[in-house]
DNA sequence: ATGGTGGACGATCCA
């Protein structure tokens, strides 16, 4: 079973490049975060003729999640106990023997600004989400938008980053206590160098010159974990013409569904 | 030089 996670930026803009890439890497699941649409504008139609299964959480203009699947989901979740969020950035779904949470993790803007504050108190509530969830399933992903990088390997420029959204103690601080609940790295454990990276900025030619962050992560429980037989980044779409920021992070296991 | 680009939307907000 193969679980990707990309942030398109507009699933409008991007639905074409989805399905391009869903043709040539043959995902059997697919997260997607900042789909930026409401559920009646989903592209539910376009989705299904490609052989997938569709869940989605929209929302007008900003943030919105999805999943595809070439299975069923069942047993849909979008909103967690004790975090009233209007923003659209969780969804749950089961797909044969796996838990898949897909996250849009809030993205902080600044260390010690007020949406930074609404970084950690959102991710303290996922947090209690994802201990109950490893509870009820034996095997879950977690994947999606982090907006953390989790180590100075992980970016282009430790030093310009230290401290600042992103790359903060505070966030990998959170990011550790969620892995440290029991879940791993995909990518990490299979890949253990620096200049991976799955989001470059649009400005300063960030991509051309490989100034990037990893902070779209994919997370398994170690149950899942000993099934897990590749990782890796696809850099391929973010060299597409008008590209989404992110480029899709992909994890194979051995499980046939 | 406090910039740069991109998406949504229709003036700014968000990333």
């Amino acid at each position: 079973m193969k679980i990707a996670s990309w942030n398109v930026n507009s699933l409008k803009v991007r639905l074409p490049q989805v399905l391009d890439w869903l043709k040539q890497s043959e995902p059997d699941v697919l997260a997607i975060q900042e789909i930026k649409l409401t559920d009646e504008n989903f592209p539910v139609a376009e989705i299904k003729a490609a052989g997938y299964e569709v869940v989605y959480s929209g929302q007008k203009t900003y943030n919105g999640v999805a999943v595809l699947a070439r299975q069923p989901l069942t047993d849909i979740v979008t909103d967690i106990p004790g975090l009233e969020d209007p923003q659209r950035r969780i969804l749950a779904a089961t797909i044969g023997p796996v838990r898949v949470l897909n996250l849009y993790v809030v993205n902080g803007q600044e260390v010690g600004s007020e949406k930074f504050a609404y970084k950690l108190r959102w991710l303290s509530k996922v947090k209690a989400y994802i201990q109950k969830q490893l509870s009820e399933h034996n095997y879950l992903v977690v994947l999606g938008d982090f907006n953390i990088a989790p180590e100075d390997r992980d970016v282009y420029d430790p030093e310009l980053w230290r401290e600042k959204i992103l790359c903060s103690s505070q966030e990998r601080g959170v990011l550790g206590e969620i892995m440290a609940l029991g879940l791993k790295d995909t990518f990490r454990y299979f890949e253990s160098g620096g200049e991976h990276y799955s989001w470059w900025d649009y400005r300063a030619a960030g991509f051309r010159r490989n100034l990037g962050l990893r902070i779209d992560l994919i997370l398994a429980n170690d149950a899942l974990m000993r099934l897990a037989i590749a990782a890796g980044i696809d850099r391929e779409p973010r060299g597409w013409e008008r590209p989404s920021d992110h480029t899709p992070a992909w994890a194979e296991f051995n499980i046939s569904n």
